[in-house]
DNA sequence: CAATGACTAACTAACGGTTGTTAGTCTCTA
DNA sequence: TAGAGACTAACAACCGTTAGTTAGTCATTG
């Protein structure tokens, strides 16, 4: 139980601060604990932080199954639109898309491997949801015969670039950036 | 003279450590001189960073005039490709890319305000170049009917995704993002 | 049923180390 | 002879961590 809730909070401190930004002061505050008392959960901070990575990990592959992914009966624009939208929104609004801002970005030098790794295996999945499309797309015609990964890469550097505006820029602007850049991806990939 | 070391190490240590991570003693270090000789030439840690900032500032909008630029005899694709190019060469190759990377993106709290004001200057500047050559390519047929702010705004994402992928990528990933998203961002405005 | 022992999870106190910062001193140079 | 710029020594505050203690819970046992 508090253990869980160490790891809850010790999400939005990372996310928020970084690693070496935060505390183990402020972690147990927030919990509401004594900060020793954390040592009875967790061998110490770095503990804390790898269980935090694996929760986080864990969650990500499971929204990334059931949140990205859209019904495959819409046309093939709403289909990727429709993932491209909702990929951006839970990085924007979940506790877990600011943290992996934080950590695959600048991550602490200790975890870099790790953090690495837990990314690459996010993105692969997300990778096995996207290529069927662009391919179905280029069979019936509708997409460009462009390389599959080359329209994986572009979407990938499309949802990096948002993903890195969209804390930076206020709301307004990153919108105005969100719908202009799909407009010119979508006319890159369209046949 | 030692403050001009000071400024110039102080930037290599903020831009791959962070303004938190970065210690007097660090600096001190690699100037060659004791920690509290800092106090000879700046306030404190605060106006190091200050200072740091504002030599970044003003040596990145020089850049953008010079570097960045390129002679408007080349047709519409070579010259915005070269502005590409050329920017995304030097995000990833200075040590001041390294630094905006870093305090742009997660800055230190007392400062946030006055980073994203340079960040928009620069911005700012490079908008001025960019913004001529889309107009001229509509005019002249080239480019799609699309608005200019659209443009701009797509390309902006573009470099900023590169700009993320750039140090997280091994550089032959990153290599094929590169090529890929130019293809699919110049096939999505021209006409 | 009552008592014992083990376990969990909180606590206080304190550790050595590092942080940014200040005070005061010495030395070279203009 | 000033002053610039280096130094040493020391500061309080905070860091992650450890040790040792205490209270409550639960299962096993006489």
């Amino acid at each position: 139980m508090t253990r869980q809730r160490i790891i809850e909070e010790s999400l939005s401190l990372f996310a928020n601060h970084g690693y070496e930004n935060t505390s183990l002061t402020m972690i147990a505050e927030l919990v509401g604990i004594k900060k020793p008392s954390l040592y009875n959960h967790f061998k110490g901070k770095e503990a804390i932080f790898s269980a935090v990575l694996d929760d986080v990990a864990a969650r990500e592959m499971e929204v990334m199954q059931t949140e990205i992914n859209v019904p495959t009966s819409d046309s093939i624009d709403d289909q990727l639109f429709g993932i491209y939208k909702n990929y951006l929104a839970h990085l924007s609004n979940s506790m877990e898309g600011l943290f992996f801002k934080r950590v695959t970005f600048f991550p602490p030098d200790e975890f870099a491997e790790e953090i690495k790794r837990v990314f690459l295996l996010v993105e692969e999945c997300l990778t096995n949801i996207i290529r069927p499309i662009f391919e179905e797309g280029k069979k019936t015609g509708k997409l460009r015969a462009l390389s599959t990964d080359t329209m994986t890469s572009a979407f990938y550097t499309l949802i990096d670039g948002l993903f890195l505006e969209e804390n930076f820029y206020p709301r307004e602007v990153f919108e105005t950036r969100k719908q202009a850049s799909w407009k010119v991806f979508w006319l890159g990939i369209q046949a």
